[in-house]
DNA sequence: CTGAAAGCGCTTACAG
DNA sequence: CTGAAAGCGCTTACAG
């Protein structure tokens, strides 16, 4: 079955294809006659301007890459339908591409990604080599990283101040005369990790305290729990426990509840960072700080679609604040 | 700064255009001294065939539009997720396309669909009209419904056996000797949560049973809270409640206990729908009836990618069986 | 095996 | 405003 193109709306109208062409073309220039003649002829023969052979003279396909590691933080889910319904309002669409945390893979997904001629690329959650990265800056295509951070700034990235967030959390369990505390890791690769960890150390530090007690989660679920046993292998146990992100928080706190048999806050505060949906759940009811996606999305999608009508623009780095949300995790304190 | 196309290469290593092409295409004849020399032109100007351009001549994109309607029942970016790494390995692209519940929108979504020359459409936890449907199974595009299915068989479906499971769901209630029976609902358009309805009622009856109570929620947390409320609102209360999902279930399940200080499963037993990551949460240990996405995936892969390869395939709808599995929001019994 | 050429379905100067 | 024509970057018969 061959598609209908704008030939045959054409020879239904009576008018010439480039006539087809313009009344889709917004902004051309085209008599009310004319339009209503074509318009009807498309209607009539279900036409639709083929979107890829548009792109192929206009060199803009419509299509932004997002790169992904995985969905099981329920963090990401959340951002990927606000990113994807953020660039839909915008006229652009979202192709998916899963990767794997480790790098090794990247490699291909990036060169796949080219293949697409993707107007832009949005990596989220997934790690990217200073290598890679080059190359991505190099390829010439508009590319935000979001809630990951490179040190070299040669790409743009839209992120939380995880340093100021780490630095949140330690101020507070400090506060509330913690003595013992640990740190649960996420990904000891990824920026979100190093930066969380710097924040909350130097100022356990800069209170002549460290960290009791340290483990790695990798920002994965069952791992966190073997980390949280390992954690609490041995008494003294921690009162405190500072999770590099909600979904390992989630999983410390079934860990201590139901194996462990301890009780949260009272034998030991948990804090999480993300402010994912579940955290807000009466049955974890998680301490954490936020990452506002409300207002990072359209950040990140801003920038985005800016260097893509202007690729000339040099990378740039945006950070929010996050702020610490107290729940029934933690005690109560000031 | 222009891309470098297969001319630039062509150029380069001295050779036509045809044989640059015939290089990157599998399966055609290039001698291995042409090859090499194209390989090494390519590599130096960091040339990729243009996937776009390529599509308009063999008519196939290699994109899969994925349509959703939300991502936060927790059962659906694990889908999501799956799909779009089973549908990389083979080759293909997953183009994201998020809706509303209501079909409203999905006139719209459809439209720009088209427009991508999408190679195939998988929607997802998305009502369709029936209407709609027809324009759909007209288009000539192969489509195939995840979790959703059509009274009239117009397009192709993989979901589990709804009103199997509502069944199972029944019976084992009744076993435990539940008396004063409820039913959360979903969304009631939709197949899943009719279908659901239906076989669970249905054993009700034929054991001389109905409905204790029956309220909505839509397949949304809020909704699902608010109708729990309504369902717990005066004694005497439920002694089992069936959630026709687990994303409902869980909340159901956070304000029998935080907000109504109900013990579950002494006083009220509650059993979800899905098996979804966190119905296996110890703080939830929810008993469910499973959707085993790691079968359903790779069938709706396959029977798509099948009528892309031969679109005269007639529409075919498969099922799979759920189980019920037990967990700690059901008093133990056979 | 290899190259010249037509064509996929559009957009966009260029004339009129 | 409108049409004929060139061209976006490929693939693929067609000859050789």
């Amino acid at each position: 079955m061959r598609r209908t193109t704008s030939l045959d709306v054409a020879r239904r109208a009576g008018v010439s294809q480039s006539a087809v062409s313009r009344t889709f073309t917004p902004g051309a220039s085209v008599s009310a006659e004319t339009r209503a003649k074509v318009l009807e002829a498309a209607d009539a023969l279900g036409y639709r301007p083929n979107k890829i052979a548009r792109s192929l003279i206009t060199q803009r396909s419509g299509i932004v890459g997002i790169v992904v590691a995985y969905l099981d933080n329920l963090y990401y889910p959340n951002v990927l339908e606000k990113l994807s319904r953020e660039l839909q309002e915008n006229g652009f669409h979202a192709l998916m591409f899963f990767t794997h945390q480790s790098s090794d893979k990247m490699d291909i997904v990036l060169g796949e990604l080219l293949e697409y001629q993707v107007d832009g690329l949005i990596i989220v959650s997934a790690g990217l080599s200073s290598d890679l990265a080059a190359r991505c800056a190099a390829s010439g295509i508009p590319i935000i990283l979001f809630n990951r951070t490179l040190d070299d700034e040669t790409l743009s990235s839209v992120s939380s101040d995880n340093v100021d967030g780490g630095e949140k959390v330690a101020r507070f369990l400090l506060r509330c005369g913690h003595e013992r505390i640990a740190y649960l890791a996420g990904w000891p690769g990824s920026s979100t990790d190093r930066d969380r960890r710097l924040g909350f150390t130097r100022v356990l530090s800069e209170n002549g305290r460290g960290l009791y007690r340290d483990d790695v989660g990798h920002y994965n679920r069952e791992e966190a729990c073997a980390a949280t046993r390992r954690l609490f292998a041995a008494p003294p146990f921690p009162d405190a426990l500072f999770c590099a992100n909600d979904h390992m928080a989630v999983a410390a706190l079934d860990v201590l509840r139901h194996e462990l048999g301890l009780s949260v806050p009272q034998d030991v505060a948990v804090v999480g960072y993300d402010d994912a949906p579940m955290a807000a759940w009466p049955s974890y009811a998680l301490t954490t700080v936020t990452q506002p996606p409300d207002a990072m999305v359209p950040e990140a999608v801003r920038i985005l679609l800016e260097n893509i009508d202007a690729s000339a623009s040099r990378p740039r780095q945006v950070k929010f604040i996050g702020e610490l949300v107290q729940r029934k995790t933690t005690r109560p304190c000031l």
